[in-house]
DNA sequence: TTGTAAGCGTTATCAA
DNA sequence: TTGATAACGCTTACAA
């Protein structure tokens, strides 16, 4: 058997005015400028437009508006080896914001490194997008440079640094991140707090050390302690290890990323150290994982939805023409707090 | 400052004739049917082409072809308390497949359970999108019928059980994976082997207890315990503990999902029982969870990157018109082995 | 091999 | 308030 499928079936405009008895545009404006027509008219193109099942053409629309109305975005494969599974709960943040606007996503991943850049060329070109949503922005990120380059709209999750124009962007506020669960472990008697961090290269890696070192200051304590390690569980045990094995050996751990995070209950089990007892550990993330861990993890969470919705307030805006202040938005992240730093049976004060 | 952002800038198919001194339907054709051209003309109009930086509209050629090039695929909100982060996976699977085809994916998610179905219909009406992949399929699902009804083309993940017509499917073999893991088990000298299932109503629940039973047969083995629970970490710890206080308790468990799997790691911890040595553990999905967690779950890993590529490559024979035979697909999940069913230190046989 | 003409379905402009 | 006319940018006949 071989049944064609042309692209769209359906009445066009022309059928439902022609059914309806009034001209195209007429039902045109039933759709798009209700407030110009007749009460009585407008009822009864409606009327016609269901009974018709008429819905106007996307391309055709897209074409006479030039607005296509979708928003690209990249997926990443997930890292191997890394907890933080969030690009799924981001990626439905973010679809249920764009529809919310009137707009899908159009999801894309690049074939291999060469042509990345070139896709958002491509998309922004043939109109296919009118826009894009960029995550994952690191230091040398090419991307905002390019995409200002080709006068394509886009709004970032993660402030672009050295940034001339009014960017668009939505972050969290990693450093408060980090000085919250510094607080909240001060708050449950431990004094030697170490960190877990990531290589330098990161912004969020940096700034979720930041707020660590200077909430310490605050409360006027001693570092208990300081390692990097790529954001694997691999190399997080081997750097929670140098921690643990520091005399003294910090009662705490503020890890960056819920993956060094459980590098660092590896390490503790290697020691025969009671995590929630013995030690404390703090990831940031939120990620799945973190609760179905043992003991589950006190963690950072990143309130994606809101982050969504701002994004996409910001694009939208853009694409609308109104652009609004401010450009830039720092969220909060909301600390989980879990077995792993408040044993079973105890009550955080 | 208020730019307004035209959604296609760039120069279009007559510009890039003017400037080749060529008619407009030599650049078509210079896009479409190179072989019509002859090679110098080719290489000029190409040269210009690149020069100008022209990309055909895509909203123009979509409404000219009646084809969007964009298949939808609907996100869930991820479920709390459960381990499965697949959909990153997969999504990231299938938009590469679905672009090795010329294809973009459409991300969409129902505002509420009310407009799912609408959704589907307004995407394939307005010719947003050719077609549909579905993924979650469960034995009351309406959609197949749905989409058979407005003539929607979609191929699904999972078996569609009732269906008449020639329906494109690609599925996992789950009888097959719990099958493949009670076999190992038993080259492991395991001889009480339970099962740790979902409630019946999901037929991948249905097929992957189904495979567990069989084995057991084949292998003239006794079942060593049958336990349900909903899909979450809590259920699964309450329903596996019901397995553990078996007399005799069973010495390897078989769960049905990676989530089920850690509920049974919670329930060993309760007990005492280290796992790995006192009790095996099997999941399945293949999360990334399993290797996070200790000791690393075993478990059964689906092809994605290959159902993507099936899937598309169904789909799109379908949309070009070509049928091909056949229409369904079973793959086999691999058996991912780690220390939770081969303790450290030993070798599988 | 190249050019000409028509039309895909919509919305914007303007006249009635 | 409603209706006619003209694009939007492209591809597919068909003619040269």
């Amino acid at each position: 058997m071989t049944t064609s499928y042309p692209g769209q079936s359906g009445p066009n405009i022309v059928e439902v005015a022609r059914v309806a008895g009034v001209s195209r545009q007429t039902v045109s404006n039933a759709l798009n400028a209700p407030e110009r027509l007749r009460p009585a008219t407008l009822e009864h193109v409606q009327k016609v437009i269901d009974e018709l099942g008429y819905r106007p053409s996307q391309a055709a629309r897209a074409l006479r508006t030039r607005a296509a109305r979708q928003i690209g975005y990249r997926v990443d494969p997930e890292r191997p080896h890394s907890a933080s599974a969030l690009q799924d709960q981001f990626l439905h943040a973010l679809a249920e914001a764009a529809q919310a606007d009137g707009y899908f996503l159009l999801l894309f991943t690049p074939r291999d490194t060469a042509d990345e850049l070139a896709t958002y060329g491509e998309l922004i070109r043939t109109g296919s997008v009118d826009g894009f949503v960029l995550s994952g922005i690191d230091p040398g990120d090419e991307r905002p440079e390019r995409l200002l380059g080709m006068k394509a709209p886009f709004v970032s999750f993660g402030r672009v640094d050295g940034g001339d124009g009014p960017q668009l962007w939505v972050d969290v506020d990693g450093a408060s991140g980090t000085g919250a669960a510094v607080d909240h472990l001060v708050s449950q008697g431990h004094r030697r707090i170490a960190f877990l961090g990531m290589p330098d290269r990161s912004s969020p890696g940096r700034e979720r050390a930041r707020g660590w070192r200077e909430a310490l200051a605050r409360q006027r304590l001693q570092p208990g302690g300081l390692a990097c390690a790529e954001d694997t569980v691999a190399a997080g045990t081997r750097a929670a290890s140098a921690l643990l094995d520091l005399v003294p050996r910090p009662t705490a751990v503020v890890a960056a990323t819920d993956t060094l995070a459980l590098g660092c209950y590896a390490a503790a089990r290697e020691r025969g150290l009671r995590i929630g007892h013995e030690l404390a550990v703090i990831g940031f993330d939120d990620s799945p994982t973190a609760e179905l861990v043992d003991p589950p993890l006190t963690s950072l969470r990143q309130p994606l939805p809101l982050i969504g919705q701002e994004l996409m307030r910001r694009l939208t805006g853009r694409l609308s023409g109104r652009d609004q202040v401010p450009s830039g938005l720092l969220l909060e992240p909301r600390l989980i707090v879990r077995a792993s730093s408040v044993p079973f049976g105890r009550q955080p004060v």
